[in-house]
DNA sequence: CGGAATGTTGATATGCCTCAACTAAAGTGG
DNA sequence: CCACTTTAGTTGAGGCATATCAACATTCCG
C-alpha cells in the first residue's frame, strides 16, 4: 500500500472516465498521470469514510461498487448514489471539511485515494483539471436530481427499471460490462434502502421486471434482455448523466 | 435591464452568500465587486430557464424565491429545491451545457444575470473564487442527497417538518427572516410536488404540524412558532448545510 | 364583479408495508 | 469437508397510510 508515482492502472482509470464528459489536453493528462495516491481495498459492507469523518484525501474506484448512503436515527440507512470504476465518490471531500454521508464498499472494492493537497496543487497548475473534476461533481448533483425524482414520483415498477437502466447505462459507458450483463453485487435489502421499498416489494418488482422480459437481477449481476423495453418501463432518458457518446 | 459595473446591492448579496461558507480575501471580493450582470425580473411560475435550455449566464437571486424542477411524461413536476437571495440556482450551467432541469419563480422574484464569461475569467483570476462558488454547488447537492433521505425514508408529518427546518434556517442564516416568521409564497399544490404527497394530504400534514404548536404555514407564509419542537419533529439536523455559523 | 386558481374537508379505494414463516445460499469452525 | 450458523432471498395474508375522488369554500386577479 506504498505511494506511487509511476503512471499505473489508477491514473488511466480516472483519466478515461473524466474524458467521458470533459476535454483533457495533453498536459492536463500529464499532470493526471503525476497524481500521488495510495491503494486501498475494502471488504463488502465496509465503510471509506462516515458520517461526520473529515477525509484528507479522496477515493477513486478501482474496481467493484461504492456507495453512499445517509444513516438515520431508527438505524435505517438511505442509499442514494452507487459508483464503479472511474468515479469519485467523495471528491466533495475537497471543499466541505466534515462529511454528511458515508461512503461504503458494495462487494469488495478497490480505491486510489489521492491526497487533497496533491488534487489543490494541480488546481492551480492546471483549471481545466479542475474543471473536469468539478463537472464531474456536477454530475453527481444531477444523478440526485434524478434519484429524488425517481423516489418521489414514479411507481415502485418504473422505479427500480430506472435504476437499473441507469446503473447499465453508466457501467457501460465505462466499458465495465460483459455483453448484455454487469455485475453489481447489490442486496435485496440494499435496493429496498435505495428505492425507498420494503423487501418483500423489492423481491416482488425484481420478478415482475423479469417477467415482462427486460431485465434480471439475481444474485448480484444486472442482465439487461431487453434495452429499449427497460428503458420505456423505466421512463428512462440519460441525458441528465451528461455523457459525451450516447448509446 | 442595462449592464452594470457600480458596486450594487446584487454583488452584496452574493459576498454575503459567499461568506456563509467561504473565506473571501479582500482581492476576492473585489473581484466579485466587477462582475457585469443583468437584472431579470421574473412574475410568479415564470421559467427562468427550461429544460434543454443550454443558458449563457448564471443567476443569482436578488429578491423572492426561485426553485428548481423537474418536468415528467404525464405533466406532473417534481421539485427538488427552493433558493431564496444569495442563491445561485443554475451555477452549474456554468459547467454542464444543457439543462436537465428547470428553474422557475416561486411568487415574484428578481435575479442578476451573470455571462458564464465573466465568471470563468474570474476564475482563472483568483481560482478561490472558482472554490467558493464550486462550494456553492457541493452545498447544493448535499441539500439535493438530504431530499432523497427526506422523501424517502420520513413519514409525512417529519418530512414537512423537515423542509420547513431548512427553509428557515438557510433564510436566517441569510437574513432574510422577520422575526419568527419567512415569506415563502409556495402553494399547497408545489409542496405537495416537492415532498411527494397529494394536496389533501399536504392540507391535512400543515393542520397536524401546527396544532402541534410548532409552525404554521399560511398563505405563504411560515411561522415558527417553537422551534426545537420543530427540529424535533422535523429530524433535523443543519450540518448538511455546511455554513459557518451555527444558529 | 366574475371567473380561475387555491385551499378545505369528507368518504372511499388501494398500493405498499408489516409481519410471519419458510427456503436457499454463503460463510465458519471443528 | 461437512455440520452448523448466519445472512439473503421468497411468499402469503392482512392492515394501514396515503392516494384518489368529489364537492365545496375561499382568495386572488383581471
Amino acid at each position: 500500500m506504498g505511494a506511487e508515482r509511476t503512471v499505473s492502472k489508477a491514473h488511466q482509470i480516472l483519466i478515461r472516465k473524466l474524458k467521458e464528459h470533459s476535454r483533457l489536453t495533453g498536459e492536463d493528462v500529464a499532470l493526471i498521470n503525476s497524481l500521488v495516491h495510495t491503494i486501498r481495498e475494502l471488504n463488502s459492507d465496509e465503510d471509506l469514510v462516515r458520517q461526520g469523518d473529515a477525509p484528507g484525501s479522496s477515493a477513486v474506484v478501482l474496481s467493484g461498487m461504492v456507495a453512499r448512503y445517509h444513516l438515520l436515527q431508527n438505524g435505517r440507512r438511505q442509499y442514494f448514489s452507487f459508483h464503479m470504476a472511474g468515479d469519485m465518490p467523495d471528491s466533495q471531500a475537497l471543499f466541505i471539511d466534515t462529511m454528511d454521508h458515508a461512503v461504503c464498499a458494495v462487494g469488495p472494492a478497490i480505491v486510489a485515494l489521492v491526497p487533497h493537497k496533491e488534487l489543490m496543487a494541480a488546481f492551480t497548475r492546471r483549471p481545466t483539471v479542475a474543471f473536469a473534476i468539478w463537472r464531474e461533481t456536477l454530475i453527481d448533483a444531477a444523478i440526485f436530481r434524478e434519484a429524488i425524482t425517481n423516489n418521489s414520483a414514479r411507481p415502485v415498477t418504473t422505479r427500480m427499471a430506472h435504476l437499473f437502466c441507469e446503473l447499465f447505462y453508466r457501467a457501460r459507458a465505462s466499458g465495465l460490462t460483459e455483453g448484455d450483463t454487469f455485475a453489481a453485487p447489490i442486496t435485496l435489502v440494499q435496493l429496498g434502502e435505495t428505492l425507498a421499498m420494503a423487501i418483500a416489494t423489492v423481491n416482488r418488482t425484481i420478478l415482475e421486471l423479469r417477467s415482462s422480459q427486460a431485465v434480471e437481477f439475481h444474485r448480484g449481476v444486472l442482465q439487461v434482455r431487453d434495452w429499449d423495453r427497460m428503458v420505456e418501463i423505466g421512463d428512462f432518458n440519460p441525458s441528465y448523466l451528461h455523457l459525451k457518446r450516447p448509446t
